[in-house]
DNA sequence: GTTATTATATACCAGACAGTATATAATTTT
DNA sequence: AAAATTATATACTGTCTGGTATATAATAAC
């Protein structure tokens, strides 16, 4: 059993990570969490050392998520191919995944913190490695068992459809269109079918 | 020639600009303002509202320059499959247009102001109409001019394009690495030859 | 159950925030 | 060039910012 301090640090990286991930490192503010969570700064300040430490936190639990996600979603029985079109479901409904926690930490963190904060930027670097790097597994295991070819290496065609799946996620956040997720994982879908299944 | 009122507000829009587009609404404070302007407080209330009022006019600078840049990219003489190859060209080295006006002002407004500010993301949701309006006005003189068949329709078609693009763009900024913008869209010259040369 | 420890609440900094009233300086108009 | 007008600088609001010192309350150890 956790400790009653464990549980409340959890609980204010939970509640807090939504709101930094909506409105921005910079557009939250410390009343904003003390308003989110119900506690006071105290609180706030005895579990984490400053707000730059929160957003980090807030960041990183998002992330996690998504990773966690991503190795379900990669993970399920099944050939390199199965697991290439349960992805592009999944991104299809991205928003019911993402809504919760306030949207895409990729693309909001990512560019939120481009030129206001460098560790914060540093770690979405770092995650959509981590989300290259595991598309790319799936794509290797597929070359290998003779499943298909890929006309450039794995992580260079990971690269290329996460770009692409970014892309849908910033066209209908920024226009608040749906749509776009939906038009660009079919298109994505018929795009794997004719460039792999050969 | 234009008063010397005219020229300060103009003055400070352009120079306003690239800090708006690069801090966020909320992340630039007036005083970072007075400061890249060398004015006062009273200088740059005197010429606009207020702070929202200045950000919005700094972002439709920089949306009016990127939509004139469009123009001259897909206005070139040739047939529309030449203008299209002009607009990946363009999208290529895409920093170079951007960098001066601290970004690219659709991804940088469109996520920074979601939910901090309502007449900044309208206003994005606009600019990105444009854009694809101008993309499929080309798109559909191609297929009238029979110079070549769309799968789908050419506004489709032009938000599938566009979609792709910003996603390069998205990452390439996200990682600060350029590599993104140049793959994806030497990938997307061979998808536009293979798809619609025939 | 009492004591030692830890976690949270309260009250408080000094500085930054957007915005304003007014005085002064620069530009237009005549 | 003088007068009328407009634009900018200065000095100042009240409010909010992240952060801290300390008191109080809750938990953990004995």
């Amino acid at each position: 059993m956790s400790s009653k301090a464990e549980r409340t640090t959890a609980f204010i990286i939970q509640t807090v990570a939504p709101v930094f991930n909506k409105h921005g490192y910079i557009g939250t503010s410390m009343s904003d969490l003390t308003e989110a969570t119900g506690l006071t700064k105290g609180a706030l300040y005895g579990n984490f050392e400053n707000k730059e430490a929160l957003a980090l936190s807030a960041f990183q639990r998002n992330s996690r998520l998504l990773l966690a996600k991503l190795d379900e979603v990669l993970g399920i029985k099944g050939n390199s191919l199965d697991k290439i079109f349960n992805l592009t479901k999944f991104y299809k409904y991205y928003g019911s995944f993402t809504n919760p926690m306030g949207g895409c930490p990729v693309l909001n963190v990512g560019v939120d913190a481009q030129h206001n904060n460098k560790l914060l930027s540093a770690a979405v670097a770092e995650t959509i490695k981590t989300v290259e790097g595991k598309i790319a597994l799936v794509l290797e295991s597929g070359v290998n068992n003779a499943e298909f070819r890929l006309p450039v290496t794995p992580l260079q065609f990971a690269k290329q459809l996460f770009t692409m799946i970014q892309g849908a996620v910033a066209m209908s956040t920024m226009t608040k269109d749906h749509k776009y997720l939906v038009n660009t994982l079919v298109y994505l879908e018929q795009l794997v079918e004719r460039e792999l299944k050969k």
